[in-house]
DNA sequence: GCGGATCAC
DNA sequence: TATGGTGATCCGC
């Protein structure tokens, strides 16, 4: 239960302070206890994770690592220099777009969202120690001049699109990746415009927002660069593999997009914290995680990441959820399950889609999440069958509670796809978060 | 196929 | 007074 202080938005913050305005805010709230349990259930892997190393002897460890070396090989033989891959990610967007909508927010610490949750902030607040995923009422008592804006989600959607329409020019295969950042790769771009060089390998765009671009030789670590010289800057690693070594040596493992806190902390708890870490305590690593776990941190180690910008596939699921004050009658229960199913399949039928697993989600008021799914032999988006399905779910969890009632504080619905023939499962990226990529690791 | 956990934004 | 919503992946059953 501290700030989360990976994405600063400046160094130079009174941490301390802070965590101690954090901390007296939540103490004894049953949002807090719920995060010091999640607390204790990862110092308990990190204790499972510390016995089982003391269990490996040091040959066996030693083998590993020849396999690593093996592996990294091959990783080795797949490193490309041939694109020029381009990460874009807009300056504290929503925020951005407020400020640009009422310039009177532009010199004063500002944040979107409400009292209960903002969505980010701009950097004057950032320095107080605001950010997004906080809740509006602390960021208050960590800076009491902030002023908090709602959310306008459909401007954000046009401003989104405006910018698209831009980077379209220079990728046409560009890769978005939320409604404030993209891939791209401009090699064809840069093609056609021969009279550049590598360090002009750099570009810009007419929006008036302010944004970050970082350059690269791949998509792992054009992400990375740009999270470096924030706000309004651009990184560039040079396309030769010394370069990329060098930028990767001390790079702590947190800055790469898919090792988030819990990640972390195991791998702080072994020693590693830079990506070169990686690479030094392969042996333990390949023991202790999966193929394609540990073939993901190789890579990191490496630098090497996919230079395959390509659009996602078909969207495998669609949900909705909603947080509300306490419900626990079994009536009310029932009648916001039913309206959920309403809203999810009006939702389902705007992109015309089915899918045969319907998931329920429950959060009780200590925040504890549950899901029940259920698959149905076909797929439909008919509201009564996907509410008869949900409506037995949820019977089946209040049974399972009483004689206490099951009180809640959120309820959510998603639709699942049909799982694909083995066959047809298609590589998309890269790394742990869309793993695949290879298949062929060494035995 | 299911459920919990993790991650990104 | 008050701690979000959506989509995806991975792992261990
Ligand atoms: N937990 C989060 C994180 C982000 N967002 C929204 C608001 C952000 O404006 C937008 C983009 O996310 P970023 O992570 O890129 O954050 P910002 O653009 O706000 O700031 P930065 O300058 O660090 O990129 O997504 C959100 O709703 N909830
Ligand atoms: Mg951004
Ligand atoms: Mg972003």
């Amino acid at each position: 239960m501290a700030l989360n202080d990976n994405k600063a938005g400046m160094g130079n913050l009174d941490k301390e302070r802070i965590n101690k305005v954090i901390y007296e805010m939540s103490k004894g709230s049953k949002y807090y206890e719920n995060e010091q349990r999640k607390e204790e259930q990862v110092k308990a892997k990190i204790a499972a994770q510390h016995k089982q190393i003391q269990s490996f002897d040091a040959r066996e460890i030693e083998k590993s690592e020849l396999q690593a070396d093996a592996m990294l090989a091959a990783i080795e033989e797949m490193r490309d220099f041939s694109r020029t891959i381009v990460h874009i990610d807009m300056d504290a967007f929503y925020a951005a777009v407020e400020m640009r909508d009422n310039p009177s927010l532009k010199n004063i610490p500002m944040a979107v969202g409400g009292s209960a949750m903002l969505s980010t902030s701009n950097y004057e607040a950032r320095r107080f120690g605001v950010r997004a995923a906080m809740p509006g009422f602390i960021a208050k008592k960590l800076c009491p001049d902030l002023v908090i804006v709602p959310t306008n989600f459909d401007k954000y959607r046009q401003v989104s699109k405006d910018v698209k329409e831009i980077l379209l020019q220079y990728d046409p295969n560009m890769c978005p990746m939320s409604l404030d950042e993209a891939y791209l790769d401009i090699t064809q771009h840069l093609a056609e415009r021969k009279n550049f060089d590598a360090e002009q390998k750099t570009f810009r765009t007419a929006d008036g927002e302010q944004r970050m671009f970082g350059i690269a030789p791949n998509m792992m670590l054009a992400k990375v660069c740009s999270d470096f010289n924030k706000p309004n800057g651009q990184y560039l690693i040079p396309f030769n593999r010394q370069a990329v070594m060098d930028f990767v040596k001390d790079l702590p493992v947190r800055k790469v997009c898919g090792i988030g806190r819990v990640s972390c902390s195991m791998l702080g708890a072994m020693g590693v914290v830079t990506c070169s870490d990686l690479f030094r305590k392969r042996g333990l690593l390949l023991k202790l995680y999966s193929a394609i776990s540990f073939n993901y941190f190789l890579r990191v180690s490496a630098g090497v990441g996919s230079t395959s910008v390509q659009r996602g596939d078909d969207r495998k699921s669609m949900s909705t959820e909603r947080t509300f004050a306490e419900i626990n009658r079994p009536a009310e229960l029932f009648a916001k399950c039913y309206e959920l199913c309403e809203a999810l399949v009006e939702d389902l039928k705007k992109e015309n889609l089915k899918g045969k697993t319907i998931t329920l989600k429950i959060k009780t008021i200590k925040y504890i999440v549950r899901t029940k799914a259920h698959s149905l032999l076909n797929a439909t988006q008919d509201v009564q069958l996907l509410y008869s399905t949900a409506r037995d779910l949820l019977r089946t969890e209040i049974r399972l509670c009483s004689p206490e009632p099951l009180r809640l504080r959120l309820m959510g619905k998603s639709r699942g796809e049909q799982k694909l023939p083995f066959g047809a499962v298609k590589p998309k990226t890269d790394g742990r978060h869309t793993l695949l990529n290879y298949f062929k690791s060494p035995k």
